[in-house]
DNA sequence: GCTTACCGTAAGTAATGTCTTACCAAGAAT
DNA sequence: ATTCTTGGTAAGACATTACTTACGGTAAGC
């Protein structure tokens, strides 16, 4: 539940693929191996470290467990990604006027 | 230089220190590998990989080289990140519009 | 009730990734 | 010219991570 999680967890291939895949549309995870490479259980595992970081969340259906996309996880990754850029920009203007001080 | 360069070069916890203090101010291999608990080698390693995700540039000075941060890759990174969000977004919104349709 | 479908977890293995020491090259300083 | 500083790269040790098969547990279907 913080952004270093969440980087960590998007961070793999498949683990984002499955990520992408409940971004199009929620689906139980048997639906979700199928599309991918990887066993069923390999998905669970990747979906439970979404989980911890935020990124998905699951609905009990019967047997089933719909996962979908939880803005929560990826929310917070947007903040700390735009404060992240902000504090950038802000740094090259004031390293641009030092260089060049138009307004003295 | 795409966005998953990014998020694999950022998920790694000192490397991202190593980034996160390029941002606060730039400068030399040697300097930032005093700051963090590893050694010199293990810095240009990141660097390497920090530079080919385009997070980092470096600019020769003699026998010194000081890297600062590349908007590049960090905007790539921001771009695919409002996509998805604003994609999440709007299924979000029509999925309630299709629970609760108020506007028929 | 019994079987079938669905899924999480455990255990072990294979693959990746991160770190260290050792080495080499290039410019600065004396 | 030699020495010192700076940093990239190689090789190998170590840790972490992602995957597989095997198992158990719960709810649906017949």
């Amino acid at each position: 539940m913080s952004y270093q999680e969440s980087l960590a967890a998007l961070a793999d291939p498949t683990r984002r693929q499955v990520f992408e895949t409940l971004a199009r549309a929620p689906g139980p995870v048997g639906q979700i191996a199928k599309s991918l490479p990887v066993s069923r259980p390999a998905v669970s595992q990747h979906l439970k470290v979404l989980s911890d970081a935020g990124l998905v969340v699951a609905r009990q259906d019967g047997t089933r467990r719909i996962y979908s996309v939880d803005p929560k996880g990826l929310a917070e990754l947007r903040r700390w990604l735009d404060g992240f850029w902000t504090d950038v920009m802000d740094r090259f203007a004031s390293e641009i006027n030092t260089l060049e001080p138009k307004d003295d």
